[in-house]
DNA sequence: TTACTAATAAACATGA
DNA sequence: TTCATGTTTATTAGTA
């Protein structure tokens, strides 16, 4: 990885003493400039003066930062940067990423990582604003602020107010199980693990450094400690408390009941030190104090990690904040109405994240794609898109050997998937820009083409078209997918080719087509797990997640899993669920189709296949609830609750 | 380990 | 000849 190499050295460039400045800059040797720019004549700086000054220079950096954001500097593309022999140890870098420049930054990181740390980086200085504020932390001096920064403080302080005001509502919901794993999801697609295993590692493995002890010098390590760190992902069933403020202030509206029976203290829970990376078995309470001030004092480990924990949860926060907002212009885009409460819930006042729990297409105006609306969205604010993003988009580039940049070899089931009318219906807004491979397979999506069409036939080239105006991610390698398309038109027996009077045209036999699908998954854990780790949560309407909330509310409330419980409980409700029962209904429902002609219904010429792997007997449920859909249509809500509520599953 | 499925690549045929 | 379309085979990878 690439965070491995930037491991040994990060380097810098001169810049950077003009740069990002950070509070250690005091006493390094780049802190010669403060002087300068700060009016002071009479040559002697006071403390106060330097840290006012270092504020505003916090401030411009944010500025630029979120300047270089809003312009695409993080993007792939756009990684000409500079190279220059100066470096510094990682360990540095840890402590004050601020003093490394965007373009630094850009070359050692991924451009996940480096949007991560970027928006760690406006994270901290937001939070040197706010400690000046609070007198939280390690800043002492009174405040010389202009108009303009303080607005910019302003600005910022109710950006995390906002998305505060947001936890609480996910919160009153009964999410706050899921915050800690969406914490975790929203830092893993920003950092994957083993980039932030690393990144703890290089901390916790810091040999002597001075420098960072002199950066957190007056660092109230208890007072963060207690606030803003909690254990680190690294296990699953860590917590990041999102809920905590960087200011010290904590929300804790909710903890895990467990955690607050074993334990008094916000780092020891489940008979273990829950320090990041620590994981030392401690018997009891006073074992605990005892490793604690032995193992975690306050020393410039102790202190870096402290200060990548604030990162961590400074960027989880932003990170939310910047989700909420994005998708409150979606929907204000789209003119959706903010969501109503639902039924067992409290209501929300920030529309995005309730919208997003109502599944229901009553929700949203006919015809308008729904928001992204896995189920996960309102508890992964990271998240790009659907449900795909987090398997697909981050595994898109790491899974061939053979091709490392072409086309990627993946598998693409759509047996955990969801819907695929549902999803795309939902998302299609999603699919059309942004280049994410659906969680479809390529027979699913040419029958949902060719079913989408008035007609239900499509010619070879408009499944072409259909593909390339309905996913961003099909308008390049076009020879690629082409290819897999007339493979699959040509391999499945569903797949019938009629010769028309304009020529040859594609149908789908939905008698074939059902009779291809896997048999449905049980509900064995591994199953669970790979529904989760794999493909989406799939769409849940209201019916779907009151029986949810009424059936597993123990799930939710429970202690965290390996998996999110909450998660694993939308999934179970997909288990074997894929595009057969829910597709054509549900686009009847969205009036653009009519219900399936059979293909015997085109007295033409008719190619019959033979499909390779055919499972000729199928007694499967979904086979034959699907096929009794055909003719009698059930509400879609009626529908996926019957085909999709595995009784095993929801006991 | 094996079987199955899907994705991918490629060769080949056919017709406009 | 070129290209689009269609068929077939082989390989690879993920998963049960």
């Amino acid at each position: 990885m690439m965070v491995e190499s930037a491991s040994e050295t990060i380097r810098t460039t001169p810049s950077n003493q003009n740069g990002v400045s950070s509070l250690s800059s005091q006493s390094d040797g780049g802190g010669g400039r403060e002087g300068g720019s700060n009016g002071d004549t009479n040559g002697e700086i006071s403390p106060v003066d330097l840290l006012h000054l270092q504020q505003q220079q916090a401030l411009q950096a944010a500025r630029q930062f979120l300047l270089q954001q809003a312009s695409g500097l993080n993007s792939p593309g756009n990684n000409e940067v500079k190279q220059n022999p100066v470096q510094v140890p990682v360990s540095m870098a840890m402590m004050s990423p601020q003093m490394i420049t965007p373009q630094q930054m850009q070359q050692i990181l991924s451009p996940p990582q480096l949007q991560a740390l970027l928006q760690q980086q406006q994270a901290l200085m937001l939070q040197q604003v706010k400690t000046t504020r609070s007198s939280f932390c390690f800043l002492f001096f009174p405040r010389q602020l202009g108009s303009k920064q303080l607005a910019f403080q302003q600005q910022l302080i109710q950006m995390q107010q906002l998305q505060q005001q947001h936890i609480l509502n996910l919160q009153r919901q009964g999410l706050v199980p899921l915050q800690p794993t969406a914490a975790m999801q929203s830092l893993q697609q920003a950092m994957c693990p083993s980039d932030l295993q690393q990144l703890w590692k290089e901390v916790s493995g810091v040999p002597s450094a001075e420098d960072a002890l002199k950066q957190a010098e007056g660092l109230d390590l208890s007072t963060n400690s207690s606030n803003t760190t909690s254990a680190f992902p690294k296990a699953a069933s860590a917590h990041i408390p999102l809920h905590s403020l960087p200011n010290g202030q904590s929300h804790t509206p909710k903890r895990d009941s467990h955690e607050e029976l074993s334990s008094s203290h916000p780092l020891y829970g489940h008979g273990e030190c829950k320090w990041p990376g620590c994981e030392a078995l401690c018997e009891d309470m006073g074992q605990f104090i005892k490793h604690l001030n032995n193992e975690h004092a306050l020393d410039d480990r102790s202190t870096a990690q402290c200060r990548v924990q604030m990162q961590v949860v400074q960027q989880l926060e932003i990170q939310l904040a910047k989700e909420s907002e994005r998708l409150q212009a979606m929907m204000t885009h789209l003119h959706m109405r903010p969501s109503e409460p639902k039924p067992f819930n409290q209501p929300l006042n920030l529309a995005s994240s309730g919208s997003l729990l109502k599944r229901d297409s009553e929700a949203y105006p006919e015809g308008l794609p729904h928001p992204p609306t896995s189920a996960a969205t309102p508890i992964t604010p990271l998240r790009q898109g659907p449900s795909v993003i987090s398997s697909s988009s981050l595994h898109t580039h790491s899974h061939s050997h053979t091709h490392p940049v072409g086309p990627i070899r993946r598998r693409n089931s759509d047996k955990y998937c969801t819907p695929i009318a549902s999803e795309l219906a939902q998302n299609c807004e999603f699919y059309k820009n942004a280049d994410v491979r659906p969680p479809f397979t390529y027979a699913s999506l040419i029958r949902h083409a060719i079913l989408e069409s008035p007609d239900r036939q499509l010619t070879l080239n408009e499944i072409y078209n259909w593909f390339t105006r309905k996913f961003a991610y099909f308008r390049r390698n076009t020879a690629t997918w082409k290819n897999a398309v007339r493979h699959n038109l040509s391999l499945h027996k569903c797949f019938v080719r009629v010769e028309n009077v304009k020529g040859a045209v594609w149908t789908v036999d939905e008698v074939e087509y059902q009779k291809r699908r896997p048999p449905k998954m049980t509900g064995s854990p591994t199953l669970v797990k790979n529904m989760i780790s794999g493909l989406g949560f799939g769409s849940l309407n209201a019916s779907y997640q009151a029986a949810l909330a009424e059936s597993s509310l123990s799930l939710l409330n429970s202690p965290p899993l390996v998996t999110p419980p909450s998660a694993a409980s939308l999934n179970m409700l997909h288990v074997g669920h894929d595009d057969v029962s829910s597709t054509v209904e549900q686009v009847n429902s969205n009036g653009s189709c009519s219900p399936t002609l059979s293909p015997q219904q085109y007295s033409h010429q008719v190619h019959v296949k033979e499909e390779p792997t055919e499972v000729e007997e199928d007694s499967r449920p979904v086979s034959l609830l699907a096929g009794v859909t055909h003719s009698l249509p059930l509400p879609s809500d009626e529908r996926d609750l019957e085909e999709d509520l595995p009784t095993e599953e929801l006991e």
